[in-house]
DNA sequence: GCATAAACGAGACGGTACGTCCAGTCTTCCC
DNA sequence: GGGAAGACTGGACGTACCGTCTCGTTTATGC
């Protein structure tokens, strides 16, 4: 099964999509979205400012929200950090700086809010976390599997938690707001974790390795 | 210094506040929420049901949000189990899981939603941050310092970050909804935080009371 | 450069409004105004019952007021009947009968109101006003003339002032109520103005004629 | 005859009527008129400006039209003119005149509008067409009556009709707004009149009783 | 002089309607 | 024959007033 449907090679009848259209819808998306928010992008807002017709934007995205997290993803990055230098404990430290650098910004708490206001099980919502949240979960699983190769941390716990507990404070405190997403916020999680992953072999939290 | 402000003992002026009225409205507000969800929780079909004017129900919140978090605190407990016995450790895990039980539920999903949803600012999305949120934080935290003042645990970094790396996964995976929220989900997560959170003697992660 | 701006003969883009849709508003406002009269006629009843949304009026029509003038004019003729045969007088009085006629119906009543309620400046305001007094006016303004060349009558003073006095008591009774629309009450104004237009020769405002 | 039912003398229980509200409520009522229009005048508006509970209005007025009569009425003359002096014709035209000057005003316009919207029936409504346009029919009249019996002119035709032929324009003009409300109006409404009302002995206008 | 009763201000009540915004769908032309 | 664009139906918004109804207060009369 071959998929041409990247971009139509053969003649596919009837007028071709206007690309400078879609452009111009994710442009004006964009400019809403950081000029007045979430709850400012509608479709017909949208519509009116790239001069477009609304059915062109449903063509593309079912609903604001869709369009909301594409407009998000065309934006920038979003992927973590190139691999980093040093020991695991430095560069794991490096990611989760990376990451609330990322999201301690006005479209950091716009990306969380569309995450957790979209219909779970859309495709684009799978598609934007994946983009968002895996792409660093499988960052941090490269280094901590590492790590462990290297015996600097033992791994005793599944290590989805350990990946929860390393990057859920970060979208908790954004979408709270209990406590502010400060500098030292990123080392004390990285300390904390540390000690749970430091590999022992006395008493304590961890099993001796023999 | 006696505050009477909470309940009109002097005479105010002018007809009272029916609160008849207000529980209907709460009510059948948390009718619409367990039956349709946040999405159909408009004003115009609470008034509808409630047999009240709207103006009633803009008197005392601002919006369908405001309305819905209202619902959703005034409904059940929504607070951390009682004191548990046992260990700290067998505490904790028990705090944990009832956290879990209690957002692994439609009515979890939706408070969740209306948490990440609401205007961060607004004086109902703080009360309902501090209902919902804190008491869980609070609860939690009195278990970390009773277990410390006994010498069963050793709390090296802020208690701050424990408190999110405690909670936080359980919101994280509720809204994100990239694993699921498994029973094991809290023991894996107390596992590890006690990892951490050990007292050790040697080298690693902690030091040993002796 | 030519306009065809008037009617789109060629493609306009978009879909093209209803014809079914203003005429089912007309239709119901019509039927609202005859069952329950002008304080009935809401937008909102209309849109429900002709099974069209609220914006939809609002496209063709900026109030109650102008949609119910609109449904008034739609109705039904509200021209002043053919031309009659025989005397001036005749014709005169006819006309006149037929203006009372015309405005001694529940209809009539309302017309009346709507006009006196409009916005005077308003375009639908004016066309009305063209369509239900003006066409009168200058049925009996014809009459007149035509009555003078003949010799039958001298249009001694504004003929504007005299086709008021003819068709403004109608309106008067209609509206104050004071005393009934009878059907004496055109003959005697005819016999009065007939007074006063008699052709003279001499002092007075007639004089026999030998 | 005595009446003392205008002002209780003997004691009804209970607090009595407080004028100042009563005439705090028309002033405002007035002054909202003349500012902002008939379609301004609300009974909230005028229980906020004037400092005044909104019951206290409806215990004199059941509703907003009524109120904008009674201070409508309750401001200035509204009356006919004295009795002027010279030929029956030339009182005529002053009075007319007169009328002319009294509703060549906003508030000309305001009361006949009012007047033209109010509900028929109800007892303000008549007693506001008795006070505004009766009286300045009974003035007519009786200058009528009067040249009658001074054999100035005769009254071959009903005098309801004569009247409404003499006032009804003025109004007429007021509301449809086709023609100005110029001063050489009225002039030429007597004119008309007076030619269809001076004796004659011959034919002409009126047929020779024989 | 003290109870009674009505009117007072204030303001919340259930409602109706407003005029607007936006969601999605439908219909027509144009490429 | 599909894309584009605008009018469509329809649901909800938040506001303005309606006319009614408590409230607690004030101000008279009459027991």
């Amino acid at each position: 099964m071959s998929q041409d449907n990247s971009k139509p090679p053969v003649g596919k009848p009837g007028r071709p999509r206007s690309e400078a259209a879609r452009r111009a819808i994710l442009q004006t998306a964009h400019e809403i979205l950081v000029a007045d928010g979430l709850g400012r992008l509608t479709i017909e807002a949208v519509a009116e400012r790239a001069r477009v017709g609304k059915p062109t934007i449903y063509r593309y995205w079912r609903n604001a929200q869709e369009l909301a997290m594409a407009a998000l993803m065309a934006d920038t990055p979003l992927e973590p950090a190139a691999e980093g230098h040093g020991s695991a404990r430095m560069r794991l430290q490096a990611h989760v700086e990376h990451l609330l650098e990322t999201f301690t910004t006005v479209r950091g708490r716009q990306i969380a809010q569309a995450m957790a206001a979209a219909d779970q099980e859309s495709e684009l919502a799978k598609a934007f976390r994946s983009r968002v949240i895996l792409q660093y979960r499988e960052k941090a699983r490269s280094i901590l599997t590492d790590a462990q190769a290297n015996g600097e941390i033992a791994l005793k716990t599944d290590i989805e938690v350990i990946l929860d507990m390393l990057h859920a404070p970060v979208f908790y405190r954004l979408l709270v707001g209990h406590q502010p997403l400060s500098q030292s916020f990123g080392l004390n999680i990285i300390d904390t974790m540390w000690a749970a992953l430091a590999p022992t072999n006395g008493r304590g939290a961890t099993l001796p390795k023999s």
